[in-house]
DNA sequence: CTAGGATCCTGTCAGC
DNA sequence: TGCTGACAGGATCCTA
């Protein structure tokens, strides 16, 4: 799915376009994808658009809150119904595939919302994502939403730390991934948190000091941030909510899919190895 | 409680 | 061309 950066960026993009529009029909393509029933949703207006770590909350005029997580391979796809050309979205968010630019529903569709004046598609090639109404009331009660952990510009570092030392056997960057320690990271911003503080993603959690947890934090926030003003990352998976790449990867990235290059850092050549059962990009003499 | 591996699902790509 | 295995920007479940 889209890390905290790109899930913010959809949530910008959609805001501006979807608040005050009414769900006037819900087409289900693939019962695994939506939980619960559709009907909840149906003549509801959307009031506000909220996140909360990578999952995206549509607050509703009727009392219901459509939860939606677009884990590995979601998007989502905007296109305006006043567009000439309605064939192109009018805005893009997620997983590109060639059916992208084409015209929706597409092969992997989902859900599709109509609404007054637009329609959104929920597209996901491995079915992971889903939609899932709640009541907006137990919305902090969800299972998932309630074990998350604090934004990463929200922890403190002794709180990290802490972690580190009752899980001293894990590689760091399992930690980091851990949505119940912190919310938001997923494999691109870990590995480039790693780098900016000095180290190594496979390191034992409980070789670290404070100081480290301190780094990692402020080069996830960083690195975060500066993915959001740059619409998020691409690599020709991820493009903005109007159709823009996002191009925090290219610019960026110091590490993520960048093996084989030079460390800008230092020169040296940057590596991909496994952690944690993740592909993970490090510099060898960088990060220690 | 922790750590590690399998699992959900579809598609693509490298290597034979 | 076809097959096979590895892998994929996530998270959960099961096991030891």
């Amino acid at each position: 799915m889209p890390e905290l950066p790109e899930v913010e960026t959809i949530r910008r993009g959609l805001s501006e376009r979807c608040i005050e529009r009414t769900i006037r029909e819900v087409k289900v393509f693939c019962e695994k994808s939506f939980v619960g029933p559709k009907e909840v949703v149906l003549g509801a207006r959307i009031v506000a658009i909220r996140r909360r770590g990578k999952a995206l909350l549509f607050d509703l005029s009727n009392g219901v809150t459509m939860m939606m997580h677009l884990r590995m391979t979601g998007q989502l796809v905007w296109d305006s119904s006043e567009s000439s050309e309605k064939h192109v979205p009018s805005f893009a968010g997620g997983h590109p595939t060639e059916d992208f630019f084409r015209r929706m529903p597409g092969k992997q569709t989902r859900v599709e919302f109509d609404f007054d004046g637009g329609k959104l598609f929920f597209n996901d090639q491995r079915k992971f994502g889903f939609v899932k109404p709640i009541p907006t009331k137990e919305v902090e009660e969800d299972k998932f939403i309630a074990s998350l952990g604090p934004e990463p510009w929200e922890m403190r570092a002794e709180e990290l730390f802490s972690v580190f030392q009752r899980r001293k056997g894990s590689p760091v960057k399992a930690i980091l991934l851990d949505q119940k320690v912190v919310a938001g990271i997923g494999n691109i911003y870990a590995d480039e948190a790693c780098f900016f503080a000095g180290v190594y993603p496979g390191r034992l959690a409980g070789t670290l000091e404070v100081q480290d947890a301190a780094k990692l934090l402020e080069g996830a926030g960083k690195v975060m941030q500066a993915s959001i003003d740059s619409g998020g990352s691409t690599m020709a998976t991820y493009v903005r909510p109007d159709g823009s790449r996002g191009d925090y990867l290219e610019k960026f990235a110091e590490v993520f899919r960048r093996e084989g290059k030079e460390c800008r850092r230092c020169g040296a050549e940057i590596v991909k190895v496994r952690v944690a059962g993740r592909g993970t990009h490090y510099c060898p003499e960088c990060q220690k």
